[in-house]
DNA sequence: CGAATTTGACCCGCGC
DNA sequence: GCGCGGGTCAAATTCG
């Protein structure tokens, strides 16, 4: 308790906040930082507080443990005994040494021992006034931190947006190579081609163009579609498969019949704003819509949180969701819904067997979900959800149905307002995880439009960073998918595999256990060149896995990621000395 | 014994 | 029209 006065306070924050987190555990240290700053500053306003009701300083300086009904009467003793002890000492504070020396004392103590009593007590006041400061400007020096991430976030986000207003100004001519699939190559000819144009909604700056190109009808249609925060997209969502409900239970029948099939021309034709589709079309559509989730099963947790943190970092600002990012976190532990598996089938192309599980927790909830180890790698599980669901939802699946609601609800505004949002699905998968097009792709030819975030590899250390170019994000450096191929995760990563303890995904368990094909082996890993944030990111997981000392290695994450990110020349001290704190730790 | 899972059959859309 | 593949159903089976 004396020592470690680190991020979280003592060791009381250090046990209350597990490093994975249990479901009914609100709190994940790393990615709800910003909670735990403010709690920690709350907690600093209420360290005089704390410092006089606990009473462990007389447990520690009593020589006998005070019965229990003396917690009772402790607060009369304390009256009693400034009122009565002529000598001395008023600090103020003293409320809990008066407690050693009430008149319980004469028990035990005699009077030298209590005059030595009341020394060693002021003694430990003063420390524990230096140590309340060290807290106090410690509390300071992470409020900085927090503001300097934030600001971070803002700048990234901003320049996300001069970014792609440059890359549309130069050509169109790299859109193509995130999209997975021909559809592309139909699309070319459908809408007007590779026409520059603003993405969709994300920024006051990019609707202008937009709305050039569109009808009327059309941007009407996207403002029904996009503009509703997540919440009203879901309650749409939830209306039509209520509505569909009432038909059949699955949903199938009700879509009509353009969004439930494939995205030809002849599909995309009929989502042009010459026919504008009727609001159950919208939600019967973005209840097609799905969103992938790429995550390796044997992954370690802690890198998979952390850029999940990222991921919904990044979908949160574009989306406005005010999901938790601890929520989230959760719910890739365990998404946070009940699931009953339905059927089991051998897809084409791929040796293990695809299963289809339904939400459980409400009847009729039209939630689906797809769970299918890919094919290169069986290590990594893909996990697909569809649908919307009509019911309250505990806060770790709503984090996950708020996430992917708003993918998709981004990915469907953009091809429901006109064909030039399936033109340009990496936009929006950029838009989705800016850092890395490699991460969240967008594919349009599968049946329904489908977001994947990937978390299964690191993006290209080029990617993120580049000396001398701290917010350097390179949107035009599209690369193509090599999903499952392994794309190199630095030699930290590869230690924290080893190592790794946290297996126990709810991913890994979707598919039985006996359908479970034998483990692929790992790819090689190779060493990164330059530091990326996915790199910096590895490290910190590795050094949160690997010290228990959490405290520490939380302010040496922190840092590190501001340093990455941010990476001026501003001198901070903290920078420096955390990423010598996460070598250490990585390297033990 | 009830709930959950398995698995073969069936339905549907799409391409040839 | 037929075959193929994805998705779902529901009886059989397994599990707790």
């Amino acid at each position: 308790m004396d020592k470690g006065w680190g991020l979280t306070l003592d060791t009381s924050s250090s046990q209350s906040l597990p490093l994975f987190p249990s479901n009914d555990n609100k709190m994940f240290p790393l990615l709800g930082f910003p909670v735990n700053l403010s709690r920690a500053s709350k907690e600093d306003d209420e360290n005089r507080k704390v410092v006089g009701e606990v009473d462990f300083f007389s447990d520690r300086n009593k020589p006998t443990p005070p019965p229990s009904h003396d917690h009772n009467v402790k607060p009369n003793i304390v009256k009693k005994e400034i009122d009565e002890t002529p000598l001395h000492i008023n600090t103020g504070l003293q409320l809990l040494t008066a407690n050693t020396g009430s008149d319980q004392s004469t028990v035990d103590d005699g009077v030298s021992s209590d005059a030595e009593n009341k020394r060693a007590k002021t003694t430990e006041l003063a420390q524990l006034q230096v140590e309340l400061q060290r807290m106090n400007s410690e509390n300071k020096k992470l409020k900085e931190m927090l503001s300097h991430v934030t600001g971070n976030y803002t700048a990234l986000q901003m320049h996300l947006v001069t970014l792609m207003q440059q890359n549309q100004q130069r050509t169109g001519s790299t859109e193509n190579e995130v999209v997975q699939g021909k559809v592309e190559d139909k699309n070319v000819g459908v809408g007007g081609g590779k026409v520059p144009r603003q993405f969709l909604d994300i920024g006051p700056s990019g609707t202008a163009e937009v709305d050039d190109q569109v009808s009327d009808s059309s941007s009407d249609e996207r403002t029904r579609s996009s503009t509703p925060q997540n919440h009203n997209i879901e309650a749409g969502a939830r209306d039509g498969a209520r509505n569909n409900n009432g038909k059949s239970q699955l949903g199938r029948e009700e879509s009509p019949d353009s969004e439930s099939q494939g995205w030809s021309p002849n599909k995309l034709q009929k989502m042009n704003p010459s026919n504008p589709m009727d609001q159950s079309t919208a939600e019967a559509t973005m209840r097609k819509a799905r969103v992938s989730v790429r995550a390796r099963s044997e992954a370690p947790m802690v890198r998979i949180i952390i850029i999940l943190c990222i991921l919904h970092v990044f979908i949160n600002q574009l989306s406005n969701s005010q999901t938790k990012l601890s929520d989230l976190l959760l719910l890739q532990i365990s998404d946070g819904c009940q699931w009953r598996k339905y059927g089991q089938k051998m897809a084409k192309g791929n040796p293990c067997p695809r299963a289809y599980y339904r939400c459980t927790m409400a009847v009729g909830c039209p939630v689906r979900k797809q769970v299918q180890r890919c094919a290169d790698d069986r290590t990594i599980l893909v996990t697909t959800y569809e649908g919307t669901h009509n019911h309250p939802l505990p806060p770790a699946a709503m984090a996950m149905a708020s996430t992917t609601t708003a993918a998709a609800s981004m990915l469907l505004s953009g091809s429901m307002s006109s064909a030039d949002g399936i033109m340009n699905p990496n936009l929006l998968a950029r838009a989705i995880l800016p850092c890395s097009t490699s991460m969240a792709t967008l594919s349009a030819s599968a049946p329904f439009p489908t977001v994947t975030l990937d978390l299964t590899h690191n993006p290209n250390p080029l990617q993120f960073q580049r000396p001398g170019a701290p917010f350097q994000v390179p949107f035009l450096q599209a690369q193509p998918q090599n999903f499952g191929s392994g794309a190199a995760p630095i030699a930290q990563a590869q230690a924290l595999y080893n190592q790794s303890k946290f297996s126990g995904l709810q991913l890994s368990q979707d598919v039985g256990s006996s359908q479970l094909a034998p483990q692929a082996p790992r790819p090689p890993l190779q060493p990164s060149q330059q530091p990326s944030l996915a790199d910096t990111v590895s490290a910190a997981a590795s050094a949160i896995t690997a010290d228990p000392n959490f405290t520490a290695v939380l302010a040496a994450a922190i840092s590190s990621i501001i340093g990455s990110a941010h990476n001026s020349n501003n001198n901070n001290s903290n920078n420096n000395t955390s990423r010598t704190t996460i070598s250490s730790f990585s390297g033990n």
